[in-house]
DNA sequence: AAGCACACCTGCTAGC
DNA sequence: TGCTAGCAGGTGTGCT
Protein backbone atom coordinates (compact mmCIF):
# COMPACT_ATOMS: atom_id res chain seq x y z
CA UNK A 1 0.00 0.00 0.00
CA UNK A 2 2.09 2.96 1.18
CA UNK A 3 5.01 5.33 -0.31
CA UNK A 4 5.75 8.11 1.72
CA UNK A 5 2.61 10.46 1.66
CA UNK A 6 0.41 7.35 3.12
CA UNK A 7 3.32 6.43 5.78
CA UNK A 8 3.55 10.31 6.80
CA UNK A 9 -0.06 10.42 7.22
CA UNK A 10 -0.01 7.55 9.39
CA UNK A 11 2.68 9.58 11.03
CA UNK A 12 0.49 12.21 12.26
CA UNK A 13 -2.37 10.25 13.13
CA UNK A 14 -0.40 8.24 15.35
CA UNK A 15 1.64 11.25 16.56
CA UNK A 16 -1.11 13.17 17.52
CA UNK A 17 -3.16 9.97 19.33
CA UNK A 18 -0.03 8.10 21.05
CA UNK A 19 2.36 10.42 21.94
CA UNK A 20 2.17 10.73 26.22
CA UNK A 21 0.26 6.88 26.64
CA UNK A 22 1.41 4.33 28.23
CA UNK A 23 1.54 0.80 26.57
CA UNK A 24 -0.33 -1.21 29.23
CA UNK A 25 -0.03 -4.52 27.20
CA UNK A 26 0.67 -6.40 23.80
CA UNK A 27 -1.39 -9.11 22.22
CA UNK A 28 1.26 -10.31 19.10
CA UNK A 29 -0.72 -13.02 17.73
CA UNK A 30 0.96 -13.02 14.36
CA UNK A 31 4.27 -14.39 14.24
CA UNK A 32 4.70 -13.74 10.57
CA UNK A 33 4.23 -9.89 11.46
CA UNK A 34 6.76 -10.43 14.92
CA UNK A 35 8.93 -12.74 12.93
CA UNK A 36 12.08 -10.88 13.87
CA UNK A 37 11.48 -11.63 17.63
CA UNK A 38 12.70 -15.47 17.68
CA UNK A 39 10.05 -15.22 20.45
CA UNK A 40 7.15 -13.14 19.97
CA UNK A 41 7.04 -12.39 23.72
CA UNK A 42 9.85 -10.38 23.40
CA UNK A 43 7.79 -7.72 22.07
CA UNK A 44 5.41 -7.44 25.06
CA UNK A 45 8.46 -7.32 27.23
CA UNK A 46 10.24 -4.66 25.78
CA UNK A 47 7.34 -2.28 25.36
CA UNK A 48 5.04 -2.80 28.06
CA UNK A 49 5.01 -0.06 30.60
CA UNK A 50 6.74 2.02 28.47
CA UNK A 51 5.24 5.76 27.67
CA UNK A 52 5.17 6.86 24.04
CA UNK A 53 8.09 9.77 23.55
CA UNK A 54 7.81 10.30 19.89
CA UNK A 55 6.69 8.91 16.23
CA UNK A 56 9.63 9.13 13.80
CA UNK A 57 9.12 8.28 9.82
CA UNK A 58 12.31 7.59 7.47
CA UNK A 59 10.75 6.64 4.11
CA UNK A 60 8.25 4.01 4.36
CA UNK A 61 9.76 3.35 7.69
CA UNK A 62 7.53 3.97 11.09
CA UNK A 63 9.46 4.77 14.72
CA UNK A 64 7.42 4.67 18.01
CA UNK A 65 9.76 6.25 20.39
CA UNK A 66 9.47 5.17 23.58
CA UNK A 67 10.64 7.28 26.53
CA UNK A 68 13.49 4.85 27.52
CA UNK A 69 14.75 4.91 24.19
CA UNK A 70 13.22 1.80 23.29
CA UNK A 71 11.82 1.62 19.62
CA UNK A 72 9.05 0.13 17.89
CA UNK A 73 9.83 -0.25 14.53
CA UNK A 74 6.76 -0.80 11.64
CA UNK A 75 6.89 -1.20 7.96
CA UNK A 76 3.54 -1.48 6.11
CA UNK A 77 4.57 -3.44 2.93
CA UNK A 78 1.93 -4.01 0.61
CA UNK A 79 -1.03 -4.23 2.95
CA UNK A 80 -0.38 -3.12 5.99
CA UNK A 81 -2.77 -0.80 8.33
CA UNK A 82 -2.43 0.70 11.88
CA UNK A 83 -5.81 1.63 13.09
CA UNK A 84 -6.87 3.40 16.46
CA UNK A 85 -9.99 2.08 17.74
CA UNK A 86 -11.60 4.13 20.24
CA UNK A 87 -12.57 1.59 22.41
CA UNK A 88 -11.48 -2.20 23.02
CA UNK A 89 -14.70 -4.07 22.76
CA UNK A 90 -14.80 -2.96 18.75
CA UNK A 91 -14.53 -6.31 17.17
CA UNK A 92 -11.08 -7.00 15.54
CA UNK A 93 -10.98 -7.18 11.81
CA UNK A 94 -9.67 -10.07 9.91
CA UNK A 95 -5.70 -10.28 9.39
CA UNK A 96 -5.02 -8.01 12.45
CA UNK A 97 -2.06 -9.65 14.15
CA UNK A 98 -0.68 -7.25 17.03
CA UNK A 99 -2.51 -5.13 19.08
CA UNK A 100 -1.77 -2.76 21.65
CA UNK A 101 -3.53 -1.43 24.70
CA UNK A 102 -2.94 2.04 25.77
CA UNK A 103 -3.70 3.35 29.46
CA UNK A 104 -6.92 5.93 28.23
CA UNK A 105 -8.51 2.61 26.98
CA UNK A 106 -7.49 2.66 23.24
CA UNK A 107 -5.57 0.03 21.30
CA UNK A 108 -3.50 0.15 18.43
CA UNK A 109 -3.89 -2.45 15.82
CA UNK A 110 -1.85 -3.85 12.96
CA UNK A 111 -4.32 -5.62 10.31
CA UNK A 112 -1.93 -6.89 7.35
CA UNK A 113 -3.53 -9.77 4.82
CA UNK A 114 -0.75 -10.41 2.83
CA UNK A 115 1.69 -10.16 5.80
CA UNK A 116 4.67 -8.70 4.00
CA UNK A 117 4.18 -5.98 6.75
CA UNK A 118 6.49 -6.17 10.08
CA UNK A 119 6.26 -4.81 13.90
CA UNK A 120 9.54 -5.02 16.17
CA UNK A 121 11.31 -3.52 18.55
CA UNK A 122 14.78 -3.29 19.43
CA UNK A 123 16.25 -2.25 22.27
CA UNK A 124 17.80 1.28 23.81
CA UNK A 125 20.76 2.60 22.44
CA UNK A 126 20.19 0.45 18.74
CA UNK A 127 20.89 2.79 16.17
CA UNK A 128 18.80 2.36 13.02
CA UNK A 129 21.93 1.61 10.86
CA UNK A 130 22.23 -1.82 12.95
CA UNK A 131 19.16 -3.08 12.10
CA UNK A 132 18.77 -5.04 9.33
CA UNK A 133 17.43 -3.44 6.35
CA UNK A 134 17.83 0.07 7.48
CA UNK A 135 21.29 0.03 7.40
CA UNK A 136 21.39 0.87 3.72
CA UNK A 137 18.31 3.21 3.25
CA UNK A 138 19.41 6.42 1.66
CA UNK A 139 18.18 9.70 2.76
CA UNK A 140 14.38 10.43 3.00
CA UNK A 141 13.06 11.76 -0.11
CA UNK A 142 11.79 14.91 1.48
CA UNK A 143 15.47 15.46 2.96
CA UNK A 144 17.52 14.76 0.08
CA UNK A 145 19.11 17.36 -1.63
CA UNK A 146 18.88 18.66 -5.23
CA UNK A 147 22.48 17.69 -5.50
CA UNK A 148 23.10 14.67 -4.34
CA UNK A 149 20.03 13.19 -6.10
CA UNK A 150 20.87 14.49 -9.05
CA UNK A 151 24.73 12.57 -8.52
CA UNK A 152 22.81 9.56 -8.01
CA UNK A 153 20.69 9.26 -10.55
CA UNK A 154 23.24 10.46 -13.23
CA UNK A 155 25.84 7.49 -11.65
CA UNK A 156 23.35 4.48 -13.02
CA UNK A 157 22.39 2.87 -15.90
CA UNK A 158 19.31 1.64 -15.18
CA UNK A 159 15.99 3.31 -16.10
CA UNK A 160 15.10 6.51 -13.41
CA UNK A 161 12.13 4.74 -12.61
CA UNK A 162 13.95 2.41 -10.82
CA UNK A 163 16.23 4.61 -9.59
CA UNK A 164 13.56 6.44 -7.78
CA UNK A 165 12.40 2.98 -6.37
CA UNK A 166 15.43 2.31 -4.83
CA UNK A 167 15.53 2.59 -1.58
CA UNK A 168 19.25 2.96 -0.61
CA UNK A 169 19.23 5.81 -3.26
CA UNK A 170 16.55 7.69 -2.04
CA UNK A 171 13.80 6.82 0.79
CA UNK A 172 10.02 6.96 0.47
CA UNK A 173 9.04 6.54 -3.03
CA UNK A 174 7.40 3.55 -4.77
CA UNK A 175 5.66 3.28 -7.71
CA UNK A 176 2.91 5.11 -7.60
CA UNK A 177 4.27 8.49 -6.66
CA UNK A 178 7.75 7.76 -9.20
CA UNK A 179 4.81 7.87 -11.82
CA UNK A 180 3.21 10.63 -11.05
CA UNK A 181 7.25 12.31 -10.31
CA UNK A 182 8.31 11.32 -14.04
CA UNK A 183 4.91 12.66 -15.65
CA UNK A 184 5.57 16.28 -14.29
CA UNK A 185 9.56 15.87 -14.83
CA UNK A 186 8.47 15.08 -18.15
CA UNK A 187 10.59 12.08 -18.90
CA UNK A 188 9.47 8.73 -19.78
CA UNK A 189 10.49 5.49 -17.02
CA UNK A 190 13.00 3.68 -19.12
CA UNK A 191 15.28 7.06 -19.83
CA UNK A 192 18.92 5.91 -18.43
CA UNK A 193 19.88 7.73 -15.23
CA UNK A 194 23.37 8.30 -17.25
CA UNK A 195 21.62 9.85 -19.87
CA UNK A 196 19.95 12.40 -17.75
CA UNK A 197 20.95 16.10 -18.05
CA UNK A 198 21.77 17.56 -15.32
CA UNK A 199 18.95 20.13 -16.09
CA UNK A 200 16.62 16.61 -16.49
CA UNK A 201 17.61 15.11 -13.52
CA UNK A 202 17.07 18.31 -11.65
CA UNK A 203 13.23 18.59 -12.53
CA UNK A 204 13.21 14.71 -11.29
CA UNK A 205 14.30 15.91 -7.67
CA UNK A 206 11.48 19.20 -7.70
CA UNK A 207 9.49 17.11 -9.48
CA UNK A 208 9.50 14.33 -6.43
CA UNK A 209 9.24 17.19 -3.94
CA UNK A 210 5.93 18.71 -5.14
CA UNK A 211 4.23 15.90 -5.65
CA UNK A 212 5.01 14.23 -2.20
CA UNK A 213 4.01 17.59 -0.41
CA UNK A 214 0.92 17.50 -2.31
CA UNK A 215 0.47 13.81 -1.91
CA UNK A 216 0.47 14.38 2.13
CA UNK A 217 -1.70 17.56 2.16
CA UNK A 218 -4.05 15.63 0.60
CA UNK A 219 -3.42 12.73 2.93
CA UNK A 220 -2.19 10.13 0.38
CA UNK A 221 -3.83 8.14 -2.23
CA UNK A 222 -6.21 5.29 -1.70
CA UNK A 223 -6.96 3.37 -4.96
CA UNK A 224 -10.25 1.41 -5.74
CA UNK A 225 -9.83 -1.05 -3.26
CA UNK A 226 -9.34 1.29 -0.28
CA UNK A 227 -6.32 -1.04 0.99
CA UNK A 228 -4.61 2.02 2.06
CA UNK A 229 -6.05 4.34 4.69
CA UNK A 230 -5.24 6.64 7.82
CA UNK A 231 -5.26 5.50 11.47
CA UNK A 232 -9.46 6.50 11.48
CA UNK A 233 -9.69 4.19 8.62
CA UNK A 234 -10.32 7.29 6.58
CA UNK A 235 -9.34 6.55 2.81
CA UNK A 236 -6.62 9.59 1.57
CA UNK A 237 -7.89 11.59 -2.08
CA UNK A 238 -4.83 12.35 -3.48
CA UNK A 239 -6.07 9.58 -6.17
CA UNK A 240 -7.76 12.47 -7.57
CA UNK A 241 -5.29 14.46 -8.39
CA UNK A 242 -3.13 11.30 -9.99
CA UNK A 243 -2.12 12.53 -13.91
CA UNK A 244 -0.99 8.92 -15.48
CA UNK A 245 -1.29 6.11 -12.04
CA UNK A 246 -3.87 3.32 -12.69
CA UNK A 247 -5.01 5.42 -15.16
CA UNK A 248 -4.74 3.53 -18.56
CA UNK A 249 -6.58 4.53 -21.11
CA UNK A 250 -8.12 7.85 -19.94
CA UNK A 251 -6.64 11.19 -20.75
CA UNK A 252 -2.98 11.87 -19.59
CA UNK A 253 -3.97 14.89 -16.97
CA UNK A 254 -2.09 17.14 -19.31
CA UNK A 255 -2.20 17.03 -22.84
CA UNK A 256 -5.17 14.47 -22.80
CA UNK A 257 -3.33 11.42 -24.99
CA UNK A 258 -4.24 8.39 -23.42
CA UNK A 259 -2.19 6.63 -21.02
CA UNK A 260 -0.62 3.88 -21.50
CA UNK A 261 0.43 1.07 -19.58
CA UNK A 262 3.99 -0.95 -19.75
CA UNK A 263 5.26 -3.91 -17.61
CA UNK A 264 8.65 -3.72 -16.03
CA UNK A 265 10.23 -6.32 -13.98
CA UNK A 266 6.36 -7.33 -13.58
CA UNK A 267 4.85 -4.26 -12.06
CA UNK A 268 2.53 -1.55 -14.11
CA UNK A 269 3.88 1.76 -15.23
CA UNK A 270 1.31 4.52 -16.52
CA UNK A 271 2.74 7.33 -18.49
CA UNK A 272 1.68 9.60 -21.15
CA UNK A 273 4.07 9.07 -24.92
CA UNK A 274 3.63 12.69 -25.86
CA UNK A 275 4.12 14.37 -22.22
CA UNK A 276 7.24 12.16 -21.21
CA UNK A 277 10.26 11.46 -23.60
C1' DA B 1 28.98 -5.18 -9.70
C1' DA B 2 24.88 -4.35 -11.51
C1' DG B 3 20.69 -5.87 -13.04
C1' DC B 4 17.12 -9.06 -13.24
C1' DA B 5 13.56 -12.73 -11.93
C1' DC B 6 11.35 -14.54 -8.31
C1' DA B 7 9.56 -15.48 -3.75
C1' DC B 8 6.88 -14.09 0.09
C1' DC B 9 0.97 -14.00 1.01
C1' DT B 10 -4.16 -13.05 0.56
C1' DG B 11 -7.99 -10.97 -1.75
C1' DC B 12 -10.30 -9.06 -5.43
C1' DT B 13 -11.77 -8.68 -10.30
C1' DA B 14 -12.23 -9.63 -15.13
C1' DG B 15 -13.05 -13.02 -18.31
C1' DC B 16 -14.48 -17.37 -19.80
C1' DT C 1 -23.00 -19.24 -11.02
C1' DG C 2 -18.41 -20.71 -10.58
C1' DC C 3 -13.79 -21.34 -11.80
C1' DT C 4 -9.14 -19.48 -12.98
C1' DA C 5 -5.70 -16.32 -14.25
C1' DG C 6 -3.93 -12.08 -13.38
C1' DC C 7 -3.00 -8.29 -10.60
C1' DA C 8 -2.06 -5.30 -6.18
C1' DG C 9 0.91 0.27 -2.62
C1' DG C 10 7.34 -3.57 -1.21
C1' DT C 11 11.62 -5.63 -0.50
C1' DG C 12 15.15 -9.39 0.20
C1' DT C 13 17.58 -13.15 -2.04
C1' DG C 14 20.06 -15.42 -5.29
C1' DC C 15 21.19 -16.07 -10.07
C1' DT C 16 23.53 -14.42 -14.28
Amino acid sequence: MPELPEVETVRRGLESRLVGRTIVAVAATGRRTVRRHDDPDDLARLVTGRNVARIDRHGKYLFLVLADATMIVVHLRMSGQLLVAGDRAEPLRPHTHVVFDLDDGHQLRFVDPRTFGEVFAVAPGTARGDIAGLALLGPDALEIDRRSLVAALRRRRVGVKTLLMDQRIVAGVGNIYSDEILHRARLRFDRRGVDLSAAAAGRVHHSMVEVLVEAVEHRGSSLADEQYVDVDGRPGTFQSLHRVHARAGQPCGACGRPVERARTGGRSTYFCRRCQR
